[in-house]
This record gives structure tokens, sequence and C-alpha cells, in this order.
DNA sequence: TCTGGGGTCCTAGGACCC
DNA sequence: TCTGGGGTCCTAGGACCC
């Protein structure tokens, strides 16, 4: 039996999203018709683009260029800010009706996922399905989605990648010479800017000439398991299988970018509590705990610096969490140098909830438990957790 | 023009063990 | 006195994705 995969692409995603809640709040413009971008806090210098609508990206206005660049390329650009919770109400119905369609469904991100279709044809045209389905969350949440059609994850994916928006594509096997083999290599899945580089250094442009590469050649390129990858994909093969559990969190972390760098070792601490504060907060509202706790800082020039440590036993209380992130700071900032952001991450978790003894037998811990908890509640009332004194724990 | 935030996976080198 | 080779784990850095 053939291989039937759906990969369904929310178009323009977050943007969308905003300006169906718009048009439901009862506002009178569609920003999906007028030159229009997602982004943080549009009165911080520093914050990028999150999305861009159709007309702002003829514009050259792009995901992730500065809000103050695309000002310029476009002074009367409509800007909006991001509503996180609804973005998710969004996504769930978009995943609800896509999973209507097949159960086999692997959700990729907030707005894609991939559907086996394989046992769910029944004889129909995959195109109609796709549309019908298409149709069906247009008319439903109100905004468009992109369907590609292909015998795996790799060509569903690339195929909806093509002409947008709210239109369907096919991407079969022997149609990969004549719609994919002429792209550029940027445009494979995986291939990014540093192999994109790599790759047209040696005079690879197109994804057709990476398939007929030597696989040696391309090893010597860029290593043995990405050159195997790269080769099978661009000759549209791709064994993996549309996975329905998704994977348990392998990490967590949290960054902040601060409007102006900071070198007060003051403000520093603050963002790296703050950051802890968050991380702590998110383990214990899915029942983890972490044994690796790893900081990182970025400079003014960009550059980063990354440091890790061991917890003696796995936590998810946020004071150890942060002792653990102040002990490592010092390894890679020296108090002075200015920065851009810092970021608190943990990893090597479990759902393990031994608690050894010493920590009962310390009375501290009773404490932090304690302010834990205060401060996931005031999370949940959706209250401003700075409420919570900012405190040497 | 001046670059966010949250993830995953891979690689290379060093430590340590047998 | 000086030496091998394999395996595993850890760490830092770099690539990619949305």
């Amino acid at each position: 039996m053939n291989r039937v995969v759906f990969h369904i692409d929310v178009n323009s995603a977050f943007l969308s999203w905003t300006a169906v809640k718009i048009l439901k709040e009862g506002g009178q413009q569609d920003i999906r018709s007028v030159p229009s971008v997602v982004s943080g806090d549009p009165s911080d210098r520093r914050s990028i683009i999150t999305a861009a609508s159709i007309p702002a990206k003829k514009l050259g206005i792009k995901t992730a260029t500065p809000v103050s660049m695309a000002l310029r390329k476009c002074p009367d650009l409509v800007i909006v800010s991001g509503d996180w919770e609804w973005y998710g109400r969004c996504s769930r119905g978009f995943i609800d009706i896509c999973r209507s369609y097949s159960p086999v469904l692997e959700q990729f991100s907030i707005d894609e996922c991939f559907l086996d279709m394989t046992f769910r044809l029944k004889g129909r045209d995959p195109v109609e399905v796709a549309n019908s389905l298409r149709e069906q969350v247009k008319q439903t949440l109100g905004f468009t989605v992109n369907v590609g059609i292909g015998p795996n994850k790799l060509l569903a994916k690339m195929a909806s990648d093509f002409e947008k928006p709210d239109k369907v594509h096919t991407l079969w096997a022997d149609q990969v010479e004549g719609k994919m083999w002429p792209l550029g290599v940027r445009d494979l899945l995986w291939v990014g800017k540093k192999t994109e580089e790599r790759l047209v250094s040696y005079g690879i442009r197109t994804i057709g000439q990476l398939a007929k590469l030597d696989l040696q050649h391309l090893t010597r390129l860029v290593g043995d398991k990405f050159a195997r990858q790269l080769h099978d994909n661009a000759n549209g093969l791709d064994g993996s299988p549309v996975v329905t559990d998704r994977p348990e969190a392998k990490s967590y972390s949290a960054e902040r970018t601060f409007s102006k760098d900071l070198s007060d070792p003051k403000d520093i601490d603050r963002a790296l509590f703050k950051v802890a504060c968050l991380v702590a907060h998110r383990i214990r509202k899915d029942k983890f705990r972490a044994s690796c706790v790893s900081i990182f800082v970025k400079r003014t020039d960009f550059t980063v610096s990354q440091k890790q440590g061991t917890l003696s036993q796995p936590t998810d209380i946020t004071a150890l969490i942060l002792n653990e992130a102040r002990r490592l700071l010092p390894e890679i900032w020296d108090g002075e140098t200015p920065l851009r952001q810092v970021g608190l991450g943990v990893s090597r978790l479990t759902h393990d909830t031994a608690e050894q003894m010493t920590l009962f037998e310390d009375p501290k811990m009773e404490y932090y438990r304690k302010w834990d908890e205060e401060y996931d509640k005031a999370r949940e009332r959706n209250e401003d957790p700075r409420t919570l004194a900012y405190k040497k724990q």
C-alpha cells in the first residue's frame, strides 16, 4: 500500500489568528489585507517581527526582522501584539479538525501537523479530501491553511510550502524532479543558512544538484549522518513515520533580552531570578524535577557563553535552581562586561518524586516550598508574580 | 537595519573505567 | 616504564526547526 501523508500548515499563523480575533471583537479591518505584523513589545526597539501579513511580506518585511527596520520600509505598518492564550485556542481548534480526518496525527509545532492518510482515503482522491479539510478549517475557524500531499512527511512538508495561501499541492515521487529539484538548496528541510553557504561554496545550488552529488563527497562537506539525511531528502526519500505520541520534554529554558545592555550585577541577578522562577514554575506544573542547570549569557557583540552544572539530586525548587545558576555565573561572566541577554535552562528531567532525607532535615526547604507554592498560585490567578518581592533566597 | 524565545539533535574532546 | 583500545558519560558549541 502506498503511503499518503498530509502536511497542514496555517498561513502566517499568528497574524491570521490575530486577524480573526480582531474581527471577532468587532474590529472593522482585516489586518491580513494590509501590511501588518505581530511583534513582541512594539515600543521596545529590540523587538522583532513574529509574523507578517502577505502584503507586508511583499514589501520585504520578513519574520525575525527588527520592528524598527520594518517601520522604515513601511511607515504606516500596522503593528499588533501577540496573544498566546488565544493562539493556543486557535491551535487546538485547528488540530481537532485535522484529527477528525485521521487519528494518526503528529503535531509538528503550534501551527503545523502531519496526518497519515494511508488508510483513510478509501478510494477518494487525496486532493479532494485535502480541499475539504482546507475549506472546513476556513469556514469553521476563519483562517486559511496550506495542505501538502506526498508519499512521506518530507515531501508533504515541502509541498505545503509551495504557493500560499489557501492552497493544496502534491509532491509525489514522480514529481520530485520537476517540482523540487529546480529549487535552491535552502528550500530543502534542514538546510539552513550555514549549510547553504557551505554547499554553495562547492557549487551546489539546487536540490537537484544535491540529489545527484556523490554521497562520499557530501560526507566530507557536512559529516556522515547529516550527509545521508540530506542525500535521501534531496532524492525525496524519508522513511520516518507519523508519530502520534508527543515525546516528553527533555529540557526547559527561559531567556530575557534587555531593552538596553546591562552590566550591573544587581540587574543581572534580578534577571536570573526571574528566569529561574519561570523555568522552575514550568517544571513543577509538568511534574518534573531536573538535575542539570545551565545558564547562558549573550554579550553586546552577540557572542554567547554557556555553563552547566549538576545538582546532587533532582529538584523543582526555585531556590536550589537559582543557587546553582548563581554559582555558575562567575565562570562565564566577569561581573563587568555588558550583557544583552541572560538565560537559564534545566535538563536531565525525571518524574521521580523520591526525595532524600537530607532535604527534609533542612529547615530552609519548607520555606522554599511555601514560597514556590505562593508563586505558582499567583501565576494561576494570572497575577503578576512580581508582586512576590524579589529577594535573596 | 541590527538582530526574540523556546526547543531538538549532533559532534568533538576529555574523564574515567575495564 | 610505558603502553592499547573500547565503551560510556559529560560538557560546550553549533546547526536546525517554528
